[in-house]
DNA sequence: TGCAGATGTTTATTAGAGTAAATATATCAC
DNA sequence: GTGATATATTTACTCTAATAAACATCTGCA
């Protein structure tokens, strides 16, 4: 009904002005503030509660900011990593496991394999065959792809391919998190074989597009993850990640 | 290879171990931590620097801080507040639309209602039933549920009674950013009454136990709240939403 | 008992000064 | 001129010290 009365902090009324700005695209990524000299001024408040204000949205990922010459605040779009490590945190509390990613997993990712072989150009298919690749060679090199970006992102490809941002960004970070929650359960070279042998059945299905195959392929490769990786013991809660 | 050898800010050694400390359990959420003034001589850094850390912890979901006598910062759960806002933040500078949203809910939905109606207890559909109860009553009064978090509670339930914290998680969001696309296309009254039509088509064929009927009325209604939403005119960005 | 005020604790804000890092610019050798 | 090196400048980062505002609790008076 009425206004709430309580004062706000300064800093708050800070955070809020710039991201409105940035929401409302009167601030333009890219674009650079003033430094914090002339801020203190525009703004009126000290030093520290400027910064303070700055801090928090560089949290939020609004902004970064860099020293040196030339340097101060730049606007910034707030990116998948930032998202994708306040999910995992949110998630760290709930109790996520394994079989709660497989499930989400089960249902969207077969329906992208399908729509990927009924729709890719050859340049897609070329680009998923690249990424492919990439994964065998690590495995030559390493015995192991777990924790690897390429392994996540012949799952993420499908998701790009829909044009559909939600759809690519729940797909990143289910399979950021479930990938994390592997590394640590430390799974032996068997498992990177089969994944590789899953996304090469994966792949020939969608290069033939073969709708069928495709999809329950990857429903297959799913499921035997998710088997696998529950012989491997006691699912752990995804840990620490590098993140700050 | 080699460590990085570039000095990190000081606030960001403390973030990480705070951080840590809470992800590891060491600090369980409701417990507080010590008063500014203790935590500047344990970090041994000033308060200035000590205080630029906390803001980036409240601002990451962590902590929350209050002032006055017996104030100071105490450890929280990272909520689905702050997550649904760094992904709505995210989706921002995507191009995300109802039609993205509803892609997903078309996928996710239906199974959540057929799951509903072979699993459900009388206890679970009691719950639903209240939900629908709350969303009717609203209609009667304000002639509009568009935008309300009880429009939003009937789909979200359903991902709840799954146990799966990743599903429900989405539907949370789905939800929450395509509620806030609604209200800003201001829908009719004929539009909140269509959406409690299906809602309760859905109602009865999780109340009956018929799967294929939930199944099929769940998607109709998806599709219908797309259709209603496409003929009210260019689609808008998830815009400002008041959090701080 | 119940209310008003005093008291102590803790965060919020301010001011000012000095340090460290990154960049830009000028200088010098060739 | 070109390239490398030194210098200067800009900017964020850190620290100290002190005041103001919010809050909880205790105290004393009616």
């Amino acid at each position: 009904m009425f206004q709430s009365a309580t004062k706000d902090k300064m800093s708050t009324h800070i955070i809020r002005q710039v991201r409105e700005a940035i929401l409302k695209g009167e601030l333009q990524p890219g674009q650079c503030l003033p430094p914090e000299k002339e801020l203190v001024t525009q703004f009126g408040v000290s030093k520290h509660t400027l910064r303070e204000a700055l801090r928090t949205l560089e949290a939020m990922g609004f902004i970064e900011i860099k020293r040196g010459a030339g340097g101060g605040p730049v606007v910034s779009e707030v990116d998948m990593k930032t998202t994708r490590d306040s999910i995992a945190n949110f998630l760290h509390f709930q109790n996520v496991s394994v079989s709660s990613l497989s499930e989400v997993r089960k249902i969207l990712e077969p329906y992208l394999a399908r729509r990927a072989a009924e729709t890719f150009s050859a340049q897609e298919i070329e680009i998923l065959e690249d990424i492919d690749a990439k994964c065998q060679a690590i495995f030559k090199r390493e015995k192991n792809i777990v924790g690897t970006r390429e392994e996540i992102d012949f799952h993420v490809f499908l998701a790009r391919a829909s044009r559909n941002p939600v759809m690519e960004m729940i797909l990143d970070f289910v399979n950021s998190i479930l990938t994390d929650i592997k590394s640590h359960m430390k799974p032996g070279i068997e498992f990177s074989e089969h994944v590789l042998a899953s996304h090469h059945k994966v792949l020939k299905a969608i290069k033939t597009g073969d709708a069928d195959g495709a999809e329950k392929a990857m429903y297959q490769h799913i499921c035997e993850v998710e088997e696998e990786l529950g012989e491997l013991g006691e699912e752990k809660k995804p840990t620490v990640n590098k993140a700050v």
